[in-house]
DNA sequence: AGTGTTTATTTAGCCGGCTAACTAACACCG
DNA sequence: CGGTGTTAGTTAGCCGGCTAAATAAACACT
């Protein structure tokens, strides 16, 4: 009986161990950084302000592969919290540019540190090795399921 | 400068790409169960009634590691969709069984198929030893992360 | 120039998830 | 028996995410 496929529950497949493990993680990395008052998801703002201040909207919507109103959604409530400021673009009247405060800038250290320490909890038990193949295997996967994603191989 | 640690940007962090891997994947799984009408994490509270129908409330939302209040939403949707029915609880009036409907018996099919056609999706270009190393090494990450989940290494 | 189309963002409203605060039933124990 | 504390769920309200529909500026073409 139930002949058809490989798994006798869907508990079994790998795609639900992925699922169940990136939960736990997001509940790791929420616990941490409710410690600098962020909720989860917003940091992935800031992470990509960090390294480009000044982008548009839609550019951090591309980036984060969310959809326009969420972004809008998460600007308020970060410039409510005076992380982030828009101005308007001048190149274009009907785009802002998203830029970091002082305050904003300042947390970049702090959810560092809380990212790392995730790292650290992910990667406890694991060998180099084990640590370098779950990286490339993550890589491959996440360019099998998203859309312009191209994973480089690391030059091996 | 910057001896602290090995990453420069968060971005860098196996945690980081777990993180995105997973996003890419409930936005595949979500487009699929789309089509049987599903929200993504709907699906979850069936797989456990699919495996153990008649559980109580407290009990789905502990596997399901989610906290009561969401369990509560959830299952008054699922309700209004009439995919499952709360009966009270002979044995304590404080608590309830939820039970599924023929109507959500019914889905177990299709959100097999979807989540087998997602398997397919996450694991292509793969090779089988890569397969299996993800897998497991997903099942440490997830031991380390979620408490009171506990890996039992197969037997190799 | 004027009309039509495409593009950038917002609004409204829904769903999954959370915390805090509340209710109601059970359980225990003096 | 009755009071106290624990346990199971709900409600309210917030945040990240989505879709559908509206707005408004830029562009494109006649």
């Amino acid at each position: 009986m139930e002949r058809k496929g490989r798994h006798q529950s869907i508990k079994e497949n790998t795609s639900y161990t992925l699922a169940k493990t990136c939960k736990a993680h997001r509940v790791a990395v929420g616990g941490l950084l409710a410690q600098v008052s962020l909720h989860p998801g917003q940091e992935m703002v800031l992470v990509e302000l960090w390294q480009d201040d000044g982008l548009r909207g839609g550019e951090l919507a591309t980036r984060l592969a969310v959809e326009p109103p969420t972004i809008t959604k998460m600007l308020r409530r970060l410039e409510t919290c005076g992380l982030v400021e828009r101005r308007p673009d001048p190149e274009d009247a009907r785009s802002f540019r998203v830029h970091l405060t002082n305050e904003g800038r300042e947390l970049e250290k702090p959810v560092h540190r809380i990212w790392e320490a995730a790292e650290t909890k992910v990667l406890a038990g694991l060998s180099s090795d084990e640590r370098d193949t779950l990286r490339e295997l993550l890589l491959k996967v996440r360019a099998n399921l998203e859309p312009g994603f191209e994973h480089v191989q690391k030059t091996v």
